[in-house]
DNA sequence: TCCCTAGTTTGCGTACAATGAAAATCAAGT
DNA sequence: ACTTGATTTTCATTGTACGCAAACTAGGGA
């Protein structure tokens, strides 16, 4: 879960590799063939390789290896690949040994069965927010988040909260290029805007995401801390406008900040 | 979901390649070590490197590369390596796009609200069954199957429907070496006894896992079947016998046989 | 029916990427 | 400090992964 300094990011001589620093380039292309599958849900080869930018027959021996690991399916019929069950063992074993996500487990349901809403749980990733977990409302509207999903970090409560302990030049970086893309009008799409809301978020101890990724859809994001006092993911509540009015911000609130500090000192968060 | 014949099976030439034919021994290897990972759930460098059968160096160069790409983690307090999120989000698109498991989800929801217990829905895959859905029960008993772990064909009810309707070699290809392993006295242990009860299986429409996995649980499963009217997946029900007795399995399957005709037919399966 | 086109699969020679051995660091015990 | 064990880096060598191009497929269109 920490994944913070690489062990070797240091290049002593400033001798330029063909990417990062001491990769195995066949694998790293291999995972990304896995990757860009994943992202197209069902390909042909050469959409494949077009997605991963390589040419037709280094792709079809990566996926043919894929294949043969079980990573990657192939459909006769069609004669299209898809991702594989061994794919999805290995995925299975994150979230079995996640320590993250038992703390939060059983929180997270309690937190369900009172506010009756949808809770999710998302961690940094790269450039994106990625759900990890998902406990669903009672309530029969269904939410947005697809698990495993990434969101954009602009225009999502847990992207506020994930940002908003980092460092502005991290921050900066991990948005991309200004405008970002708007989804609704109320989204945010420059760094100034970002930042003063990210002070906001800092002081409040909480964000909130109105209406600014979908239209009819509030949000409100937590913080959660490790031992390390760092925020390592954050909990989140969606809930339609009709089910989750300005008012009730503080209730959610005092409701969601207690949960988020029972599973903070799970993870050996101390105040 | 079909992955029957490999588009290069046929060894044209006998040329004895490393391992399987036009594979790309780098990534083979790196998959392994992701594999081996996932098994351990969290391991030093020196053990994965043991797993996985190679030396030192080589499983730190795959490992850090697999750590670039997000789909390791290694934690700096400890020096340990797990899966990462990114191996989550890859499984993560293989849940999504899987048509099984959107054609039995609804199905299975109904089944557990009818008879209180955990249904499953697990795959063959090489030589295991692979529970890849799960649907609890209302009940407060946690059922052993983690999601995503692999069983042992010789001692489950799912085993048995996956491989009843396949051929005697296939079969016994999968079991490996007997005895096979046995969890109770009343694990099957001989390629004989095996087959008897596949027999058993295919004329039944179903087969039970009657406390041969572990006592004090019992457990039925079904076949379903796609369009080629292969049985491509297997859906279960666990209980402990003190809920499912030898009394109940004809009401158990009447509802049960239900379910998987529906699913079945949703996956284009006709009569 | 027979091309024609676009996609997939295989052969082959070469460049260079991946490898293991061993050296260099690093981290703990004793 | 000394020893032991694991991790990281260097380095020379080999064999592997690569791209090109050729051989195959297969599905339309005319």
């Amino acid at each position: 879960m920490t994944d913070t300094s690489p062990p070797n990011t240091r290049q002593k001589t400033g001798r330029a590799r063909t990417g990062d620093a001491g990769s195995v380039r066949t694998l790293e292309r291999g995972l990304n063939v896995l990757t860009s599958l994943a992202e197209l849900g069902q390909a042909s080869l050469t959409q494949v390789a077009k997605a991963a930018g390589l040419s037709a027959s280094t792709t079809y021996r990566l996926l043919e290896t894929l294949r043969q690991g079980g990573f990657v399916e192939w459909e006769e019929r069609s004669g299209l690949f898809s991702v594989g069950v061994r794919a999805y063992q290995v995925g299975a074993a994150f979230a079995g040994r996640n320590t993250l996500m038992n703390a939060a487990q059983s929180e997270m349901i309690s937190l369900v069965g009172d506010l009756g809403e949808t809770a999710n749980l998302a961690v940094l990733r790269e450039n994106e927010a990625v759900y990890i977990h998902q406990v669903e409302g009672s309530q029969l509207v269904r939410m947005f988040a697809q698990l495993g999903a990434g969101t954009l970090l602009n225009c999502s409560g847990v992207g506020k909260v994930l940002l908003a302990w980092q460092g502005e030049e991290d921050v900066a970086g991990r948005l991309g290029a200004q405008p970002y893309a708007a989804f609704t009008p109320n989204s945010i799409t420059t760094l100034p805007a970002y930042l003063k809301e990210l002070a906001k978020v800092r002081s409040q101890g909480y964000a909130l995401d109105d209406e600014e990724r979908e239209i009819g859809v509030r949000c409100m994001a937590t913080p959660l801390r490790d031992h390390t006092r760092q925020v390592v993911a954050s909990l989140s509540i969606s809930a339609p406008t009709s089910r989750f009015s300005r008012e009730q911000v503080p209730a959610f609130y005092e409701r969601m900040d207690a949960a988020s500090r029972v599973i903070s000192a799970r993870l050996g968060w101390t105040p």
